[in-house]
DNA sequence: TTCATATCGGACTCATCCGGTCCGAAACTA
DNA sequence: TAGTTTCGGACCGGATGAGTCCGATATGAA
């Protein structure tokens, strides 16, 4: 569980990557690939992925590639991950292709999506600020979302 | 991302299931797997997993079957998953076996780990009594842990 | 003692998914 | 026009996971 996929990590990497060049950079497929370690042609469809999802702007022909949509602190976590996961869930029952025959009836639809959405609340906060600079994230906090009333699993203020 | 194993789907079911019953309640493979409406053969390896774990007792021979080891309220949800999943991590750099070649330089160990730390900490304070009965676990949280000081991804106390 | 009932545990099949590759087309710049 | 780059579909092979089968073992009841 938890397990993200390969071209969710690649995505990952990529975009941190990008956050750490100067701001408005591009950078190609073919060198990204090569300073990372990542398969060129794999990373190809990842960056695709993540330009059809809107973080990213790409420019054809030479001189051009890829560069960030918008500042890490305004690229969620899940924003990033999202275009390669098509299950976000802990349960068949909750997604969107559900092929869990006894949805009406599942035991466990309810606890799980108690879960869900605590786990989506929490990772709606995250931004790509977080693979950025991990020291100042922890201690200041997510920047760019209103700061969010402290919850814990179990706890309902 | 996040999608547990069908096994750990079926191990949650039954766990649910049988601290519904009674307490000390015995109930068999083959019985469990027609009531819940899962294939007998494959639950009966969940509910091995489960003995070896030390969260189920078996009893052999005739009138035998399964009973909970202890009560849900002290069952906690990793218990119950962690048999069926080989990689409770979200990124391969976490996993005990580890095929992260650049493990050593990975840029994404670091924030990785903060967020793998903060999942953890989160799904142990879980017992399965969220699963018994929800909205109870809803408005009291846990009750076998010390209640855990309310924190929130991002912040830092 | 015998038999039916259960767990135990290994071996096996089958389908699906995923990481990775290849290649031609289209777009853009110098 | 030529070189560079993204675009996007097709394809392959291996790994993983869901599910099945079967024999062995333990146990309670007739």
């Amino acid at each position: 569980m938890f397990k993200v996929s390969r071209k969710s990590e690649y995505a990952l990497m990529a975009i941190q990557h990008m956050a750490r060049l100067e701001p408005d950079a591009v950078v190609s497929v073919a060198d990204l690939a090569a300073q990372e370690g990542i398969p060129p042609d794999l990373l190809a469809k990842v960056l695709q992925g993540l330009k059809k999802a809107g973080l990213l702007v790409a420019s054809k022909g030479a001189g051009g590639g890829y560069r960030l949509a918008r500042p890490a602190g305004e690229i969620r976590f899940l924003d990033v991950v999202r275009p390669f996961e098509e299950q976000i869930a802990v349960v068949s029952c909750h997604s969107p292709a559900t092929d869990c025959q006894r949805t009406d009836a599942c035991s466990l639809r309810d606890p799980m999506s108690v879960l869900n959405a605590y786990l989506m609340r929490q990772f709606e906060q995250m931004t790509m600020e977080l693979f950025v600079s991990p020291h100042t994230w922890l201690t200041t906090g997510p920047r760019t979302t209103t700061r969010a009333e402290a919850t814990s699993l179990g706890r309902r203020a």
